[in-house]
DNA sequence: TACATTACTGACTCTTGAGTAAGTTAAATT
DNA sequence: AATTTAACTTACTCAAGAGTCAGTAATGTA
């Protein structure tokens, strides 16, 4: 390899830095863990130096807050306007809703951080409270909101609204940490397509009023 | 504090140590992690020191390993036993199977491992495969045998045999790790119980046939 | 082109914890 | 009681990785 004469050895790029290093930092902490994550490796990825990466996170723990709050911030807020302007049957509402989640989440990098907080929340309460307020209540009440109109049009049973959302989405958040869990559990990229079908249709059965 | 002139500063106990050692070893992975827990830490739980743990358990994924082989696998062939005996309806089967596992495992402190191994899975694959083939594989047959049998029997319908059991299984899973996700998605205790009930009858909705 | 500024590097220290082995002592054996 | 055995401890080595800082080089300014 010869290295490019004109080339210089780094650039300074201020502005960029920081979300070179935050997407750099989410793939790691999902792929190891907060503990078993290198910040010499983050840097690496981000194509600096760790001594960079200290010039703008000033601890390990910081950059990993930042990557929470930068990429989870973005999230919900679609589904919730597709939900409240739909006006076709819950069996069909339900689908699109379960499949573009899936499609825009569950098949993205993103799909790494309930595996990341499941796994980090005993060691950051303080984190834990956030991703609690921000993403897991936020998405229970979608779901939530999803069903009352359905039993108010008739077509879901009544069911505790508190209890199901839990339920209905534990297969889909399961499937989550399975593709990040190093084969434990893997689902084969070619089943996924059907298991996301099955699960459907199961959980159609569990809540539409049977005709 | 005067210490007693006729006891001695420790006891020979072969026999009883790796039990000690390992009841130890699990309260901390637990609570704290494969790769977090220290092995001087488990070693005081167990009132042993380090160097004694090394005595009975030859290197720290070992010691993991044994804490699983101690630990679950024996319910699993327990729930297996109980499936092949079974004469009576799938519903039942499927009510007694629930229950025995949520009140061995889920109300245990055995239910830190699912947290434990989504953690740490990316980690460690030796670790990984082991409990994957010891446990995940275990666990998926013994669901899709109770299935079989009811598709024999005729009260459960037709299904994939492969992807029911994770749909299936996918709530309870959730509902251990929420235990121990320090907050995030915590159910109160309770309420634990009517969980189950709900999450039992939307299950059955799904796999039964109805008349 | 000379100089000033600062983004960035890389080699350093310091802590932590897994694993080891020489030494110590409880208990079995004679 | 004397001796042997092996269960146990203690103090160590070694590796890994977080965090630091003096120095280097890219870029802006005159």
């Amino acid at each position: 390899m010869i290295s490019c004469p004109f080339k210089p050895r780094w650039e300074r790029r201020k502005d960029a830095r920081p979300q070179e290093l935050l997407d750099a930092a989410l793939d790691h902490f999902v792929a190891r863990g907060f503990a078993a994550t290198r910040l010499d490796d983050v840097a690496k990825s981000a194509g600096v130096s760790k001594g960079t990466l200290y010039l703008y996170f000033c601890s390990k723990e910081e950059l990993f807050k930042a990557v929470v709050r930068e990429s989870i911030v973005p999230l919900l807020g679609e589904a919730e306007g597709v939900i409240e302007q739909y006006t076709g049957s819950s069996e069909d509402l339900f689908r699109l809703v379960m499949t573009t989640w899936w499609d825009n989440v569950g098949a993205s990098k993103l799909s790494g951080l309930p595996k990341l907080m499941t796994a980090e929340a005993g060691n950051f309460p303080e984190l834990a409270k956030f991703y609690q307020e921000e993403v897991v209540d936020r998405g229970e009440k979608l779901v939530s909101t999803m069903l009352q109109r359905g039993i108010a049009r008739g077509d879901i049973r009544e069911m505790d609204l508190e209890l199901a959302p839990r339920i209905l989405v534990s297969p889909i958040i399961m499937m989550m940490l399975w593709k990040h869990s190093n084969g434990v559990c893997q689902v084969e990229p070619e089943k996924l397509g059907s298991y996301l079908d099955f699960y459907i249709d199961m959980a159609l059965r569990g809540i539409l009023i049977q005709k």
